[in-house]
DNA sequence: CCTTAGCACTCTACGTACCGGAGTGCTAAA
DNA sequence: TTTAGCACTCCGGTACGTAGAGTGCTAAGG
């Protein structure tokens, strides 16, 4: 049920001061900072009405309003102002990517570190991954006389290595045959494409080992539905006032190490397109639950993709958030689309 | 000067029990704990004469005595006892080891974690490298019909690579072919040792672009010195008492980053072989100077190796640390060697 | 019926005061 | 040289009082 015009618009009020200051907004300060035509024991009705609604609370008796979770997904989904980046913002962001080197890897971090900075809080990006990983070459490097290093290139353009272990000697020689024939029969395909061997013609030991390690390294690699993520920004975000506690910058610290969030990223909100804000208790992971994600998929349509956004408490700029993470998410869209050429 | 025999007992005790408690230790407690066949007051004027020589002092007037980094340094050079690991610590640990699999990357992080763990403080761990870094096969891989991957592999098992941008259209059958004739001229050489092209005799755009890119490559890679090193525990060391304040954790947390903490090793301690231990303001750099880094080489005499240490507040279990670095130092060896082989 | 002035009440943050405990330094005697 | 004794110091915790910000309620006014 929608809240009357008036009393949204002191809800906004709340949510843009509290999300400033960090303090409790009372009802006398918020007349004053916005020069309402109320006086604040009407502001104290509709703050009452508000806290009914389940908007707001207070922290304790006699303190004022901060907005709960619930209030926080009122103001994105119904209050808060659209902003795109200005010329200026989009500049300042685009120009760092031009200082870089052509580097994939390079652009990722960049990118995160940019989000981080702008947003004061952390920023995570995933590298970029095809859903279909199709081998393209592989390599074969002897390391001792029974054991060799395989390195395959992907469709994506990641670059995996995995030592194999022979029972038998090998020379190089022979593993550089070995290569350019499995090249020529596997390359080009992903691993549910891989050719089945005829099991009454027995392989050489070798070349066994060589497939099963290939096979095993791309289902992995498949497997992985998302990559640890590139995190930037812990720093900034933990100089915030909600971790004013050693322990709770502790217990948080915990809670970002790259493994624990990858599986804590909310992907399911990313099932429709655009930015998605997933705030506070919305989160199934305890330690995230007084935070907020601010998501966005990046990489083009059907192309090699994968996730960037905002992670800070739930007191956050989300109309700045948004914006931000918008931009970087086509930002690094057009980056890759460069990369990989148009024609993928 | 050397202390007394009495004295430096003493100091050996304070150092001790404020280790264990990260509580200065008073001499009524001293005596007590330790059923010295003192008096309080005997111990007091002990500690007076300790405190004169710079081994301890007072966190305030009334308070018991902490010892100083001369203490300290006092301690770990005269007066702790050389302790190697049981059979059951270094079996714990071993264990683990044949958990994992046969991956150079991974054996790291785990002998990172293993560390941590045990020492509750931070451990680092750099990569192996030679000291020579050697081409040991390259690949080329068409990624746009204008740009292609350069993998490297190094004598040291490393797999480096970078895009290359040709102002030609190449084909992946035109790479192959330059990829194994790169490999014949250029296989098992430094980067000094590469032949010098005559250069009246022009090279094709692709070839030129594809040295260059490789020589500097392996300069770069022969050029850091150090890598940013592996870091586990970075919470087990915040969690210690000395850390109890957030902007200490902060700035701590920014002083361990990957890229800073390389810079910060205090690499010329370790010109001797063994352990080394560099007790708070030894360290040059401002963030570091009230911790302590106990460090030591891993890796074959003259073969691929690395640093691994710990690093902690100047108040650590000296001993255990030495200990533990000493063994997995030795087990990385070990594990080096078996990677690399013997003949290497 | 909505708005608002007024007022009693509540809770926090902060500063002050106070006290017990642990420890020191000094002195004088054994 | 060691030690008992003692006065002194300082920290940490608790209690208390106060100022400030804010609330909720009531009753009067538009």
């Amino acid at each position: 049920m929608p809240l009357s015009e008036r009393r949204a618009r002191i809800l906004a009020l709340i949510v843009d001061d509290f999300v400033g200051s960090a303090q409790p907004v009372g009802s006398q300060a918020l007349v004053e900072r916005h020069r309402l035509g109320l006086s604040s024991a009407t502001v104290r009705n509709e703050m009452a009405a508000l806290e009914d609604e389940g908007m707001i609370t207070h922290p304790h008796t006699s303190a004022g309003r901060i907005p709960s979770h619930r209030g926080y997904r009122y103001y994105v989904s119904s209050l808060m102002p659209e902003r795109a980046l200005t010329p200026q913002e989009q500049f300042t962001i685009l120009h760092q990517f031009h200082q870089a080197s052509r580097d994939l890897e390079e652009w990722i971090g960049l990118a995160a570190s940019v989000l981080a900075n702008h947003m004061h809080n952390l920023a995570l990006i995933t590298q970029p991954r095809l859903i279909e990983v199709r081998l393209k070459q592989l390599q074969l490097v002897e390391l001792l006389e029974n054991r060799a290093l395989l390195v395959a290139v992907t469709s994506d353009s990641g670059v995996h290595q995995r030592t194999i272990d022979f029972p038998v000697p090998v020379h190089q020689d022979q593993l550089t045959r070995l290569a350019a024939r499995l090249n020529a029969e596997f390359g080009g395909k992903t691993v549910a494409e891989f050719p089945v061997r005829d099991t009454t013609e027995p392989l050489s030991q070798v070349e066994a080992a060589v497939i099963a390690a290939l096979t095993d390294l791309l289902l992995k690699e498949q497997a992985a539905q998302v990559d640890a993520p590139v995190v930037e920004g812990v720093r900034e975000m933990l100089r915030q006032p909600e971790f004013g506690q050693s322990d709770r910058i502790l217990d948080t610290l915990d809670a970002v190490q790259e493994r624990r969030l990858r599986d804590a990223i909310p992907t399911d909100a990313l099932a429709q397109p655009g930015v998605a804000i997933v705030i506070g208790d919305e989160n199934r992971e305890g330690p995230y639950q007084d935070m907020s994600f601010v998501l966005a998929r990046y990489g083009p349509a059907g192309g090699a993709g994968g996730i960037v956004g905002i992670l800070g408490p739930t007191r956050m700029q989300y109309g700045d958030a948004v914006a931000h993470v918008r931009y970087v998410s086509d930002v690094l869209t057009e980056l890759i689309r460069e990369f990989y050429g148009e024609a993928d």
